[in-house]
Parts: C-alpha cells; sequence; structure tokens
DNA sequence: AAAAAAC
C-alpha cells in the first residue's frame, strides 16, 4: 500500500529535495492527486487535515513546470506561470517555505507575497521574476493593480482551504484575481472540507475535474481522541489549566472566537503564570509572525488564537488543541483540531460546552458523523458557584464525592470520568441536529461580507445576487441556494 | 453572535 516517490514520474532535482527532507513514502492523498495532477487536469481534492496536501500539488506542478520549462514565453519577462491562494498569511508563509524547498534544486523562482509587509521587498522580487507566486488575495490585488506581478500566462492555480477561499469573504477578491488569469489553465482545489454547496459552486470554477477523496471530507482525524466537556464561562480558564496539569500537556493551540476574547485570554494565562502568545488579525503581522515563532521554538507552551490559526499551520507535535470557545462553523471546528495529531501522531482535542452552545455542538456532531458526548468536568478545588445545592448535577457533587472520584481517578489512570447520570440537566438528552441543520446548505450559512460594505449575514436574496457576478450560471444557481437556506 | 483578507 506504502508508495515511495521514488516509484512515480518525478524529475531528480525533486526527488532529491522531497530526500533531503527525510520523506520516503507518498500519503494517500499525495498517492492519488500526484499522477492526476501530473496529467495537467483540474482537481477537486479532500483529504483529512495534516495528511501532505501541500506537497501533494507542489511537487507535480514543479513537475510540470520543469517540463515545459523552455516554454514559447518571453524568458525576459519571467511571467507567473503558477499561482497558489490561500486565506491567511501564515499559511502563505508556511506553503511558500514549502515550495521552495522542494524547488530548491530547481532554477524554478518561487516568492510570495501577503499584507502587513512592506510592499517594496515583495515589489522587488516579483520584478527580478518569479515562476510560482504563493499569494494572500488582498495583496496580490495590490501588486496586480500596480503592475507588479503579470498573471496573463498562468498555467496553473491552486486554491488551498478551497472551500474559505470560496466564501463570501474572500469571493469577490477572487473573482477578480481569476479574471486576470488565462481561461485556459489548470484549476486545482484542495481542502480537507467541503459543504455541499460550495462543492458545488467550486465545480463551476472547474473543467471536467477529477474528484479526489481520499477521507469522507469533514472527517476528523483517528488519531485526535475529541472531548467535550461542560463548563461554563466563568469555570473555563481553571478547566483549561486543570486538564494541561491532568494529562502534562506540554503544549496547546487554544481557540477562541473573537479578537478581543483572545487578547484577554491570553493576559489572563500568562498572569496565571504560563507561557502563552496570542495570535489575532488585530495584531501587528510582525507580531503574528513572532507568536508562531515562539510557539515553534517552544518558547512558549500556549498559543492562544483566533480561527486566523485554524486551518493548515503544521506545527510538529502540537500535543493538544483546546477550543475554549466552541466555533461558530462546524467546518472550523475540523480544521481547528487539525493542527494536532497530524502525520499520524496522537493529539487531543478539548471542547468546552457552554449552555448556550447547544446548537453548535449539534452542527458539529452532524458535520463530523460522530456521537458527542458532553461530559462534566470536576474541577480540583472548591466546588463551582450556583449549583452546589442539587447534588443531582454534575457541578452539584459534593466535595466528599468529588474527592473520591478523583482518588478513583488517578488510581485508575485515567485523567476523566464519565458522569452520565449526573450531568447538567442542559446535556441530559443527547444531541439532537437541530431542524435547521437539517436544512441543505445550512452549514454554509453566508458570512459578512466586509468589504464589500454588508454587515451582517445576508438576508436578502437580492443583495448576495448583486454583491458579485458568478461566472456561470451554475455557480449563481448555488450562491442563490446558499443565501436562502440562510434566509430560512 | 466572528474572523479573515489591502492600504
Amino acid at each position: 500500500m506504502t508508495q515511495p516517490y521514488s516509484s512515480i514520474a518525478l524529475a531528480d532535482p525533486l526527488q532529491r529535495a522531497v530526500a533531503d527532507m527525510g520523506y520516503e513514502n507518498m500519503t494517500p492523498i499525495q498517492a492519488e492527486a500526484i499522477p492526476v495532477v501530473l496529467t495537467g487536469k483540474d482537481v477537486m481534492g479532500a483529504a483529512q487535515t495534516g495528511t501532505g496536501k501541500t506537497a501533494a500539488f507542489s511537487l507535480p506542478l514543479l513537475q510540470r513546470l520543469l517540463k515545459h520549462e523552455n516554454s514559447s514565453a518571453s524568458p525576459a519577462r519571467h511571467p507567473v506561470r503558477a499561482l497558489v491562494l490561500l486565506p491567511t498569511r501564515e499559511l502563505a508563509d508556511q506553503v511558500a517555505q514549502q515550495v521552495a524547498q522542494y524547488a530548491k534544486y530547481t532554477k524554478l523562482r518561487s516568492a510570495v507575497v501577503f499584507g502587513g509587509m512592506d510592499m517594496k521587498p515583495q515589489t522587488l522580487e516579483l520584478k527580478k521574476g518569479v515562476e510560482v507566486l504563493v499569494a494572500t488575495p488582498g495583496r496580490l490585488l495590490d501588486h496586480i493593480e500596480a503592475k507588479n506581478a503579470i498573471l496573463n500566462q498562468v498555467e496553473y492555480v491552486v486554491l488551498d482551504e478551497a472551500d474559505r477561499m470560496l466564501d463570501i469573504g474572500f469571493l469577490p477578491d477572487l473573482q477578480r484575481i481569476l479574471s486576470y488569469l488565462p481561461k485556459e489553465r489548470t484549476t486545482l482545489l484542495f481542502s480537507a472540507t467541503f459543504s455541499p454547496e460550495i462543492k458545488r459552486l467550486a465545480k463551476s470554477y472547474l473543467q471536467d475535474p477529477v474528484t479526489i477523496e481520499v477521507a469522507r471530507p469533514n472527517e476528523t482525524a483517528s488519531t485526535v481522541e475529541q472531548r467535550f466537556f461542560s463548563a461554563q464561562d466563568d469555570d473555563k480558564r481553571r478547566a483549561v489549566r486543570q486538564i494541561l496539569k491532568d494529562r502534562a500537556l506540554k503544549q496547546a493551540f487554544i481557540f477562541v472566537n473573537s479578537k478581543l476574547g483572545c487578547a484577554r485570554l491570553a493576559r489572563a494565562l500568562e498572569r496565571d503564570g504560563l507561557k502563552t502568545a496570542a495570535l489575532h488579525g488585530d495584531k501587528s503581522q510582525d507580531e503574528r509572525l513572532k507568536a508562531l515563532e515562539a510557539f515553534k521554538a517552544g518558547e512558549v507552551d500556549l498559543l492562544v488564537c483566533t480561527d486566523v490559526a485554524a486551518r493548515g499551520l503544521d506545527i510538529k507535535d502540537v500535543p493538544a488543541v483546546f477550543n475554549y470557545d466552541v466555533p461558530f462553523n462546524a467546518e472550523d471546528y475540523v480544521h481547528r483540531i487539525g493542527r494536532t495529531g497530524r502525520a499520524g501522531a496522537s493529539g487531543l482535542a478539548v471542547t468546552l460546552v457552554a449552555s448556550s452552545d447547544a446548537r453548535s455542538v449539534a452542527e458539529i456532531e452532524k458535520l463530523i458523523k460522530k456521537k458527542i458526548e458532553v461530559e462534566a468536568l470536576a474541577l480540583d478545588g472548591e466546588r463551582p458557584r450556583g449549583r452546589s445545592h442539587d447534588s443531582r448535577r454534575s457541578w452539584g457533587d459534593d466535595e466528599r464525592g468529588g474527592a473520591a472520584r478523583r482518588g478513583a481517578r488517578s488510581s485508575g489512570g485515567s485523567t476523566y470520568h464519565r458522569a452520565p447520570t449526573a450531568r447538567d440537566p442542559f446535556f441530559d438528552r443527547p444531541y439532537e441536529p437541530s431542524a435547521a441543520a437539517d436544512q441543505p446548505g445550512w452549514e454554509a450559512a453566508p458570512r459578512v461580507a466586509t468589504r464589500a460594505g454588508l454587515s451582517a449575514n445576508i438576508k436578502p436574496r437580492r443583495k448576495v445576487a448583486a454583491l458579485f457576478k458568478a461566472p456561470t450560471p451554475a455557480a449563481a444557481a448555488a450562491v442563490e441556494v446558499t443565501a436562502t437556506a440562510a434566509d430560512a
């Protein structure tokens, strides 16, 4: 079943680069996608997080560029021949570094452009000539408009995290970028999650695509232990600290839903004496990159972050992910927990569930097609406020009971106990996906289109239609469906 | 209910 890279038709410089990185065997997505991309066909690829998607498109793409190295394009002009688009700056940086690694023994040049950094060095780089350009949408448009990047000879476009690139927040920019590209080209879409509507929209951008699915879309990695604990806001920080301690976790991502919440939690955990860095979109790019570097280097133990860090970031051996807040979008849950348990390693994903999160948890359950049990978490120390009068409830177990359980736990080795008979009454019933969740397209409810000036979840269908021109009737239809579902 | 992506 395992297939070495050496068994496929990749040029020697690429094989050497792969060997340098210590890779021998292809991952399933690579084994499936590389031969197809080598044919030059359009691809829609779905694979679990942490399974080597970047190499799956980079290697065959570079191979194709090598093969046609002496194309008719004037060498003096150095046109961009492959464009890779990503939804966050950190991800663009990471993918660019990988591409550069794979290309290091070739004459192909790559560059990366993203916002928050000085335009000038990027401009200089582009003017020197670049075959592979990695970018985030906004900054790329800047360069296009400044005529720093000429994209009319692009042969390949890759949309990584394609479902995000196609969502309503990115779509207008994406469509403008695509309008600068030749119609005759290869388009590759990759993501770990695809809602049916986004899939339909995505197909409207592809010509006769080959669909590659090495795992059921939206599937979470079996290497990640997923736990859900009932915790109200006041108890969440203590819960995090206790789980970190009980499970002897060295490092963790801690996801929060808002930038402000992220900054606040980071400060609070720092005050608790934990080495913490915050990563969110209100920080300067310099701070963002530093936070990530510090986490990678092990200088900080906790990376408190918004969904800017949910997708794609590949950091070795992150033992745990906490969802301090339950994500609004079920797809984001899949991506967030994909930061741990990568490349076959084991990982722990802990989601703290407040009583107002029932609907979101139901959405997650529906999406990942796994039964979610929300467990009670017995916190050490004083019993939690407010519920202590009712021993039927998990939080209300008296201290004696709690202590007895903890004793049993420490001898048994398992850190947690499941207390299905003593749960918060809110969770006494199993999660039933809500009626709304059964509506097709619910999970793809359109989000705010800030740059387009809309300020709320979109209601009137007309506004959506006016917001962007879909390239084909099929795409328009997909958008209509999404908007209608959101109205419901 | 938010975040992300340009200045």
